[in-house]
DNA sequence: TTATTACCATGAAAATTTTAGTTATTGAGG
DNA sequence: CCTCAATAACTAAAATTTTCATGGTAATAA
């Protein structure tokens, strides 16, 4: 999953994305205000974990552009002010949670887990699609009731294919979205076509239709034929 | 087991803690409701000693609390009210036991391990798996009849396997169970395959098939082949 | 002391990325 | 409507990087 660590305390931005980073998530960050801004009008995450006491702004109004951009990343806002007022001017905002600092990470994660699973797949673990049946938090994958073993990259492009079935995704938002800003997006990044391959090579052998299809020039779309 | 004492009396707490941190537990404590709320909030126990006299808030809450969160933690309330009505609303809100104060050290501790053995293990006092035999309360393990040495941390580490028997654990659930909140979660514990290392050998030798495989980049799943 | 736990260095195994070569699709010009 | 060059997609395999296993050692606790 993609991440969005919006934090200007130091030490607990990276406490924070080495945890999450070593739970195989892609994590971005931003530690003021104005960064944080471009991140969220450029790219999508799957989570967005939003401190409120930022230098250069108010953390709120991140929420508000969020929603005039009518994008539906999940936010948890973070946050050493535990009144009830904040907690609720987030929530009002559209945000998913809230968590008062200070909290363990062990904690941050069941909450992001959640998140993740309501706006994804409908607050369940397991999605399933025909033949294919995928439990998003054992990693695990089958078809027909037989496990396909995949490594996580394959994973990762399975469950994207999922959650954006039937629509056709660009390369370029799936490079976005399995690596995270380390990939200069000027590349061409031809290594997907592996991944794809190896995917749709251990999906097919496994039993499954074709459900990939790729579009000449934009990318691919997943889903009935 | 992970123990959390949530107790105001600290003369009591101590002699609770020093106890089942020396039977070789991860203790943890509380002392008044805000901090006991937050403690259960966020982490899993194997069981939780709730004093109902409590500073700051209704000790009878927290298993309210704990039903919200869905959590499965076994509770058992320690309380000098010794009213037929307080054990009755206790159990009435999921706390699994009832122990009048004063009592003795010994007596809790079997009641904990009841607990315990029912939560984790169907209330059986030894796992058993295949040819492997794992006797919870003695703490003894066994291959085809043949006692195994493990130690402290192989123990609990094959306990753990065990309980989560053909499910993949991540290394860092594994560690959050081994080493409670004092491991600091962003760091990598590499030393973590030295125990898995000596437990799969100390197994292996004994006599008993291979069961524990690594999932690369994520951790280990131990069950049937 | 001895037993246990944490750490480190090294090599093996697995996954990811790069590379290079092949095949497919598109659209412009004949 | 065809041909063909340009681009995109696919594939296999090599190279690189990451993760894991293992033996040994230092630190700590019993």
């Amino acid at each position: 999953m993609k991440i969005l660590v919006i934090e200007d305390e130091q030490a607990l931005l990276e406490s924070i994305l080495a945890y999450f980073t070593g739970e195989g998530n892609i994590c971005e960050h931003a530690s003021d205000f104005a960064s944080a801004n471009e991140k969220i009008s450029l790219y999508n995450y799957d989570c967005i974990l939003l401190d409120l006491g930022l230098p250069g702004g108010e953390g709120l109004e991140l929420l508000t552009k969020l929603k005039q951009l009518k994008k539906r990343d999940g936010v948890l806002i973070i946050s050493a002010r535990h009144s009830l007022d904040d907690k609720l001017a987030g929530l009002d905002l559209g945000a998913d949670d809230y968590l008062v600092k200070p909290f363990h990470l062990s904690e941050l994660k069941a909450r992001v887990s959640a998140i993740i699973r309501r706006k994804n797949f409908d607050g369940d673990n397991v999605i399933v699609f025909n033949e294919i049946t995928v439990d998003v938090s054992a990693m695990k994958v089958s078809v027909k009731g037989n496990p396909v073993n995949l490594t996580k990259k394959e994973f990762d492009l399975l469950v994207y294919f999922l959650s954006n079935r039937n629509k056709v995704v660009t390369k370029n938002a799936m490079a976005e979205h399995l690596w995270g800003d380390e990939m200069d997006l000027s590349d061409d990044f031809d290594f997907i076509y592996t991944h794809v391959k190896n995917l749709r090579k251990k999906i097919l052998e496994a039993g499954a239709a074709d459900y990939l299809r790729s579009v000449y020039g934009i990318g691919y779309k997943f889903g009935d034929i």
